[in-house]
Formats: structure tokens, sequence, C-alpha cells
DNA sequence: GGCGAATCGTCGCTTCGGCGACGATTCTTC
DNA sequence: GAAGAATCGTCGCCGAAGCGACGATTCGCC
């Protein structure tokens, strides 16, 4: 089985930021409605896979993706997404063999944009291209901002700062503790030793698979206390 | 004197690869021609600074420009760019304050590309705009490897690496330890330590602010024995 | 040639976090 | 409700690296 090992670097999914970067409206959609089609995947099968020749970006409609690289021993997840998100541009616009596999989590709806079509068409309606420009460079940053706040900060740091991320409306985090440690590139025990840090604080209590916010103010002191501030 | 400071963080630089990542022709330049005039910078004056309004992005013709990024005590230098580099457009696309301040380290020529201008022009010119495009994803992969390539790395082989990096072609690197820690993120003694392991492998030689390459597989064995493998 | 500044080489201490281990809970499923 | 799996709480050990300190070496400048 290799979804431990899989799992193990989901982090990275964090560190890049969602990549449902795209806001395409629906004029957009409809010119570029000309550039391909839909495609139906299952899961378990591949949009595309790392290496091959980028002949399409795919526009997620349905359903969720993975997007991992292959190293000889491990897979290293660097992005889970859903609906709205565009994956494969980037080795299309860089004419360049895919840099990740995308693989079908749950049945998939896709617009499928091939080069030979995306190209012209971009040419022809430029504000689609800007959109897409923007799009792209806003995850740049985002991307360059999350790793500034990322390095430098201790694990208990981050830990306090996902929950309060990942907290429903009720203040619940259902994930458990091992996830939040994928999350953060970190180890089981590592955020246990945080969490009980916190539970001692009075800011959090935990559970089976639940942790419960307490004192946001606390967590938010903690997170802000050492944030390189912003 | 805020230059220790301001200098610690210079490795984000190299994280962050270099910010020449847009590739104009003369052609394109021409046509950039009528969006923007040339403007020329003293050491020490700024192009722009972190929180101002994007008005203009510009183009380095000449001299260098520090990108930094201010916080409360310290500053961090998010990268030092040159003749070719393009700096300012993330701010200006998004339509948001500059993220970071950019200061003349020399003497500075730059273009100067409003806003008001260049948005039209890109429409207009919609090659531009897809270029554009697509350096600026090159440069979010780019990020995204380098974070990859940087994590779960020892200060060892990072040093390795970066004297494989910076060595000239006499196989020398010219640079006290002290920017070595720099441009690592690392501490001056824990990079001397590296270096004597390296040196006592008989894979390179230390001197006064000089550091001779012997042995130039070795630190490659060094690198790619625990690289990510790509 | 000499002096102060910069740089190098090295210790030792400390903190953070990865890793293995083990028992105690809680859930699931039949 | 009982067995087995998943999860949690906690130890202890160890390596990596930050930080301060101090003497030795080298350089630049007068």
């Amino acid at each position: 089985m290799d979804t431990a090992e899989h799992q193990h670097f989901a982090w990275l999914a964090r560190s890049f930021g969602r990549t449902d970067y795209l806001p395409l409206t629906p004029e957009d959609l409809e010119a570029l409605g000309e550039a391909g089609q839909y495609v139906d995947k299952y899961p378990g099968t591949h949009l595309f896979k790392e290496g091959d020749d980028s002949v399409a970006a795919y526009v997620v409609k349905a359903g969720e993706v993975e997007l991992y690289r292959s190293r000889p021993e491990v897979d290293l997840v660097v992005g889970r997404v859903g609906p709205g998100a565009v994956i494969g541009d980037i080795a299309l616009f860089q004419g360049a063999p895919y840099i990740s596999s995308a693989k079908a989590v749950e049945p998939v709806t896709a617009f499928q944009l091939e080069r030979s079509k995306l190209l012209p068409l971009l040419t022809r309606h430029p504000v689609i291209a800007m959109r897409w420009l923007v799009a792209g460079l806003n995850q740049l940053e985002a991307t360059q901002r999350h790793v500034i706040r990322l390095m430098h900060r201790t694990v208990f740091e981050q830990v306090a700062e996902l929950i309060l991320d990942e907290a429903d409306r009720f203040g619940e985090v259902r994930l458990s503790q091992t996830s939040l440690a994928n999350l953060l590139g970190s180890t089981r025990q590592t955020v246990n030793q945080a969490l009980s840090q916190l539970r001692e604080a009075g800011a959090i209590q935990t559970g089976y698979r639940v942790i419960q916010v307490v004192d946001r103010d606390a967590l938010e002191a903690v997170v802000t206390d050492t944030v390189p501030a912003r």
C-alpha cells in the first residue's frame, strides 16, 4: 500500500495553496467552449501523467483531483483540487511535459482544453489571457508569501494556525492528528505535543478525531504573536 | 545600521529565484515603448515602496535592484535583480498595493510601464500578454520545485550544492562564509562545520574568502545522493 | 612593518523536531 | 457486547542546527 507514503507529503498541497485559481466568467467559458470538450474520468484514472507531452489543460467541473509528483521512493502530493481548478496549464504554456500527474479521486468531469485550439483562441481573446495571467501571478505571490510564513515557525505555531484555518463554524476540526501532521509536514507525535500544550493553555479540547476550539483568541495570539506580521 | 538584519534573509532571493523572467523580444519592447518611459534612479532611492498603490511595473535596463519586504523588526530580502528583470508586475496586475519595496543599489535605469497604458496595450498585443503569462507560470513552477528541493535537506547538502552553483570557471567561490550562510538562511558556524566536513573529505579547500573546488564529483555526489531526484 | 577590522576554525550549550515504542481509549463491525 | 482496528497520549533517545564565545589567521591601510 502506498497511501501512507503517498499522503505523507500532503502538506505541500497546503504550501502551494489551492490550485483553483482561475475565476472564469460564463462568457469566458462560452468562448473557450470551442477549444475543447468535456471528459469524464472514473476514480483512480488519470487526466494526465507526469512526463507525458502536454496536449491539454483541464478545468475541473466536478469531483476531486489529486496532483502528485513521483519520486523514486514516494509520491509527493502537491495539490488536491476541486471544481473550478485549472490544471496542466503550466506545462501546456511551457510547451513542456506535464510536471505532475493528475488522478481522479472521485468521479470527475472536466473540460479539456487542447493546446492546438487554446493558444489561437487566447490570442483572439486577450481578456482571457490577461485573466489567466493575473491568476497565475496571484498564485505565485501566494506561494511566496506562504513560504515566508512557513519558515522559521515552530510546529506549535503552525498547529495553532492550521486549527484556525480548518475549524468549521462550530469551532470543530474533524481530522485525525495523523492527518494534521501530514498537512503540516510534521509527525503525529510532535503535533500531539503541540495539542497538549494548547489544551493545557485552555485554548482547545481534544477528542477522537475532533478538536474543539475553546478560546479562539488564545489561538490567534499564538499565531500573531510570532507571525512575520503583515 | 540595519544591513546585518537586512542581509540575513538573502537566501529568500535564492529560494524565489531570479526575477529576470520576462524575455522580451525587441519587437515587444518597441510595442511597449508607448506604454511608458525610461527613468533613472540613484543608489539608495526607491522605484516603489511596499504598500504604495501600484501604478507601474518596471523593466530593469541597467543596474541592480533589491527587492525586500518590511517586517516590524527586519527587512526580508526576497530578490536582487539586474538587467532584464521585471518587477512590480504582480501588484500591478492584481490591482493591489506593491507587495515589496524595490530599491536601487547601483545607478539604475529602468523602463516604467504605467498601468493605465499597459493594460490596454496588452489587450491589443495578446502575444505579449501570452509571453508574460508563460514567464509568470514558469517562475511559479520554479518556485515550487525549489521549495521541494530545499525542504528536508541538511545544511551540509545545501552547502555542497551552493558551491557547485557559485563556483566560477576556476572552481573558486569568492564569498565569505558569512555570506554563504546568508544565502542559505543558515548560520556561519553551521556552514563552517559543513565546509570542514567537505574539506576533510577532500572535496574542497578553504581560505580567506575563498573556497576552492578540488573534487567536483565528490560535491555532486553529496548533492545527487540525497536530492529528491528528478 | 604594524595595527585594527574582518574572517575563519572550533567548542559547548540548548532547542526543536523526527522516530520508535507502548499502553489506553474509542470506534466499527459483526 | 466482543474482537479488532484506528486513534490518542506520552516517554525517551538522538540528530540537526541555532547561538554565544573565544582565539587564531588574514587583509587593508597608514
